[in-house]
RNA sequence: GCCCCCAUCGUCUAGCCUGGUUAGGACACGGGCCUUUCAAGCCCGAAACACGGGUUCAAAUCCCGUUGGGGGUACCA
């Protein structure tokens, strides 16, 4: 039999990275077995819905490379208020593969189960469910639902009055499952509660309808995050109880934030969106995400894993139990691998959306200033980490410069008069040379350098500070070459009139 | 409180299952080389088996306990 997985989020907002790492498990366990990975969403959760998360987790998966095989059809998401759904529609013979869109099926399900015996209605107030919780805690026991109604007459509320139906779980005994990574896992069944499996707005909760979809969808290896496991024996009772094959549980560890603290928005990029906007590459984030708790292990050191790599070698059953902090030291550095190994026509394609956002270059980008972006490529593409940082060591390119203050140009402890002699003797050099090409600007600078009986520090730094405004910049040669003669001309005579008592 | 899960450098991890390693790699960090700045690259360094009991000739590895961390405890998922 085919595995078959699937990621099934809420629609309440975007998932954030430690249940994206879970899907890239999801995806990378059924690209290697070749299953099938399927995306459901579940909207069971009327109050916190928001309709226009399902694109932007859709989005997110796809700029990940994470494509789902079975998914929301046109028709689901078109009545999900999906705008252009056609962009997003699937389809799959399990469907319908939006949980809203399920609801006679969770009904009749929780139904079969009160006429089995195996739950009951329930009427009680939710006032009335806060104050024995209330009084539970104060005598320091568990907080419960105290089974008030499991024990009133069958017939004592109407199915056409407003009710819950609850899972009727056993007094005694234990529930047992057997967990990939955890391997066995025991509940007593007197600690488990009376969970409600269909609320009285007539959706079902998370509970039921993981389970009845699981079940209908074929799913054969539930991987999910370790919040999980304390629902889990409910599930396990309600598949026993349905007389359903169980699926395969597989809790993976949770992500937590570096300081090994719950995962929280503040500090750094938490959702894919985010990450996309800070100028990570898909690719590397995929890495590094596959990292976050597995290792190909056998004294595999290689950290570097392409798309296909990580679906040949990923392993379900070596997934650490352990949680994993998420660090952004790491993956900068994963991120500028990335970077690095990208040709330069490549890189330029990723760059260009965020030289545009930033407002330095034309939409659509006409071909000579393509030209321009294509030379100084390759003098940046080893000195970011991020696709963002492009912005803050180009600008000079794109924009006027203001003319630097003195005290930034006699950084390299040059005398202001020895500066203006420098900057004056460039701008003869650089007024003489041929063409403006790096080949031909390099050494007679670097003669002049010797003339000058200078360093090369004091005075290319000088050289550098004057033409892009920047104590660091790309390297000086090229820069100067992309500027070009007119501009470097410009900006070295307005840094030489800095220094104009 | 109760229930469940987890525990190797600061971080991600290999090693653990099938006891015997100078406990390996990577990020970050420190130093050096290279060098027009910054990067990149190369070399070197510091850095861990949470603690306590067992079992054993031998324990990071197996067992128990303690401590610590995380999760759950909703008509949320």
């Amino acid at each position: 039999m085919s595995v078959r997985v699937r990621f099934a989020p809420s629609p309440t907002g975007e998932p954030h990275i430690g249940n994206v790492r879970t899907v890239v498990f999801n995806w990378l366990f059924a690209r290697k077995m070749g299953g099938q990975f399927i995306l459901r969403i579940e909207d069971t959760d009327r109050v916190r819905y928001r309709p226009e998360t399902i694109p932007v987790i859709m989005e997110g998966l796809r700029w990940l490379g994470l494509d789902w095989d079975e998914g929301p059809g046109l028709e689901e998401l078109r009545h999900a208020g999906v705008e252009n759904a056609e962009a997003y529609a699937v389809g799959g013979p399990y469907g319908p593969y939006i949980q809203s869109e399920r609801l006679p099926l969770y009904k009749q399900v929780a139904e079969e189960l009160v006429a089995a015996g195996w739950a009951y209605r329930c009427n009680c107030t939710p006032e009335r469910l806060e104050e024995v919780r209330q009084t539970q805690r104060a005598r320091g026991q568990p907080p419960m639902y105290d089974r008030h109604c499991r024990y009133r007459p069958p017939d004592a509320i109407s199915p056409d009055e407003p009710h819950v139906i609850r899972l009727k779980v056993p007094l005694t005994g234990r529930t047992v499952f057997q967990d990939v990574i955890k391997g066995e896992v025991v509940f007593e069944n007197a600690g488990i509660d009376d969970q409600v499996l269909l609320k009285s707005d007539g959706f079902p909760t998370y509970h039921l309808a993981v389970v009845v979809d699981d079940h209908y969808m074929k799913v054969t290896h539930v991987i999910r995050g370790d919040d999980w496991v304390p629902s889990t024996p409910k599930h396990v009772l309600l598949y026993q109880a349905l007389g359903w094959d169980l699926p395969v549980f597989c809790h993976v560890p949770l992500v937590t934030m570096p300081g090994g603290k719950k995962l929280a928005k503040r500090e750094g990029a938490t959702s894919i969106t985010e990450f996309r906007k800070q100028g990570y590459l898909a690719e590397a984030l995929l890495n590094f995400l596959a990292l976050l708790g597995w290792a190909p292990g056998e004294g595999e050191t290689q950290e570097i894993f392409r798309r296909e790599e990580l679906i040949e070698r990923f392993d379900l059953y070596r997934v650490n139990r352990a949680p994993a902090a998420f660090s952004y030291d790491k993956l900068d550095w994963m991120n500028g691998v990335y970077i690095r190994s990208l040709s330069p026509d490549e890189l330029l394609e990723r760059l260009l959306p965020f030289w545009q956002e930033a407002g330095l270059v034309p939409v659509p980008c006409p071909p000579p200033t393509r030209a321009v972006l294509r030379r100084i490529v390759p003098l940046i593409q080893e000195r970011i980490k991020h696709l963002t940082d492009v912005v803050e060591m180009t600008d000079f390119f794109f924009v006027d410069i203001a003319p630097p203050s003195a005290d930034d140009m006699l950084a390299q402890g040059l005398d202001a008069e020895r500066a203006r002699e420098v900057l004056r003797r460039t701008r003869e050099v650089l007024a003489d040379v041929p063409d403006f090409s790096e080949e031909a600007i390099e050494p007679p600078l670097r003669a002049l350098v010797e003339e000058l009986g200078l360093t090369n520090r004091q005075v290319f730094g000088l050289i550098r500070v004057a033409t892009t405004g920047k104590a660091v910049s790309p390297p000086l040669f090229g820069t100067l070459s992309i500027l070009g003669r007119e501009r470097v001309l410009a900006r070295l005579e307005a840094a030489e009139r800095q220094f104009q008592p």
